[in-house]
DNA sequence: ATGCCGGGTCCTACCCGA
């Protein structure tokens, strides 16, 4: 079983990619964020033909989130539960697939609108881990991916590529972070390659990529019985170097069957 | 050197990303 995500920026700017790449690598899932797109407008019949059918939850112009599949599912959420019911905002999809609950996140980058910016991200992290709690407890195995925005530790941004007050390296986001893992959940790329840079994003600017100045902000925590299945967990750096690329790349997770 | 690139939109200058 191969679960994987990516961060496109934009669906209607990277849907070949994501044709070519889905080809190539025959993911079972694959989650998508910041489609940029409104529900309706998600290329539902482009995936088609290869055997995936496909879920968007979109909104205009920013954010967004979809789910790819070859095997089957069914949707259960597409708003992170606890937020305020007037959050508009597009970042959060749940299924039940093979068994398993999956869940494909974008959270809030925190860094836009000054310190309220910064606690909707705290806000959402908070909720993140009470649905986190929730799902645990109810002993079915449990993914969670996607784009989290948050370098965990300084071994996951190349130095001085972030300002030292950056909304994805504030003690506060760091240490939401870690409270994901005290509830027993595994980030899965760390646990393959426990040290290390194996970064995920490179900003278009300055060179970023050609000086591999990265950041490891797109992860997957796995719940202890799919740990123990976890097999392989690698971002596709290669797809960094594609014409046109999006500035995330996918990383994918394989389970032992 | 928080705006260097690249996406979006009230179509064109401005907002957002990480």
């Amino acid at each position: 079983m191969k679960i994987a995500t990516w961060n496109v920026n934009s669906i209607r700017q990277r849907e070949a990619h994501v044709h070519r790449w889905l080809q190539s690598c025959q993911p079972d899932v694959l989650f998508l964020q910041e489609i940029k797109c409104e529900t309706a407008a998600f290329p539902v019949k482009t995936f088609e033909p290869l055997g995936y059918r496909s879920q968007a939850v979109g909104q205009k112009s920013y954010n967004g989130v979809a789910v790819i599949a070859r095997v089957p599912f069914t949707v259960t959420h597409t708003e992170l539960p606890g937020l305020p019911a007037d959050d508009a905002q597009a970042r959060y999809i749940e299924i039940q697939a093979a068994g398993m609950t999956l869940i494909g996140i974008y959270l809030p980058n925190g860094n836009s609108r000054g310190e309220e910016g910064f606690a909707y991200k705290l806000a959402w992290m908070d909720c993140l881990a009470a649905r986190a709690k929730t799902l645990l407890a109810q002993d079915i195995p449990l993914l969670i991916t996607g784009d989290f925005n948050v370098c965990p530790t300084e071994e996951d941004l190349a130095p001085g590529a972030l300002s030292s007050n950056d909304a994805l390296i504030r003690p506060e986001s760091r240490q939401r972070f870690r409270t994901l893992l005290w509830l027993g959940l595994t980030d899965a790329v760390r646990a393959i390659h426990p040290h290390g840079t194996v970064y995920t994003f490179w900003d278009y600017q300055a060179g970023a990529w050609q000086r591999d100045l990265g950041l490891r902000i797109d992860h997957t925590l796995l719940s202890p019985t799919l740990a123990e299945k976890l097999i392989a967990a690698d971002p596709d750096r290669e797809e960094r170097a594609q014409p046109q690329p999006s500035d995330h790349v996918p990383v994918t997770v394989t389970l032992d069957d």
